[in-house]
DNA sequence: ATTTTTCATCAAAAAATTTTGATGTTGCCT
DNA sequence: AGGCAACATCAAAATTTTTTGATGAAAAAT
């Protein structure tokens, strides 16, 4: 059994990050990120309404940050749900991002 | 005195985090700061070095990160020296990231 | 005064991301 | 079965970001 160098590991995790980072770095993702903060389970076609988006960028995004493990998904016959992944956002980001990104209990 | 309209109130929100987001959604960032977490204040003469990267590329990468605000800069004579701007970077990242970027009491 | 060192900036090329419109898939309804 | 609605995926075009090598600026050393 061999362990992994050290840079090796630290590499995923840069790695693993910038993902996470990358998925959050974009305007149009970040305001998904607040509407689902907002109104919790949304389907695509209520949240394609709301963001004024069309449907493939808004899937495309979506799948960015599903991708990333910042959302969830959850299917219902032909409808999809997305909400965030709150414990990953919480894992992610600070306690000053909470009133965008974040719910839990010492929360604004 | 005109107020904002809370939509453009929210746009300048998520464009800000937008490009602090973007300045850590990079590998080679992310380990510019994590060898300034390390480190400390380092010129980039060092910083080059300790990256293995040319120097124009890592000014590049270093603005981003200055323009974020998430670093630092200080000249004293020829050479110039960054740091983490950890007060931002306190402020941003959550207590889990703290192990890679974040320097404070109670922290790992 | 010239050279050297440190670093930023520039412009062009390369690479990655995003947008767009079309097409494919799945499940529901008639 | 056929049509429709919701959504994902695809390929090409558009845009943005990154890399590269060259050049510029400022201070120090010779």
């Amino acid at each position: 059994m061999k362990e992994l160098p050290i840079i090796n590991q630290m590499d995923v995790t840069f790695e693993t990050y910038e993902a996470k980072f990358k998925a959050l770095a974009d305007k149009k993702r970040l305001q998904i990120m607040y509407e689902l903060t907002k109104r919790g389970k949304v389907c695509v076609c209520d949240l394609a309404e709301i963001m004024d988006m069309a449907q493939s960028k808004l899937s495309y995004h979506l799948k960015i940050l599903l991708d990333a493990n910042l959302l969830l998904k959850e299917t219902d016959a032909t409808m999809n749900y997305y909400e965030l992944n709150h414990k990953e956002v919480n894992h992610l980001l600070s306690e000053e991002l909470c009133c965008l990104f974040r719910t839990d209990n010492n929360c604004c």
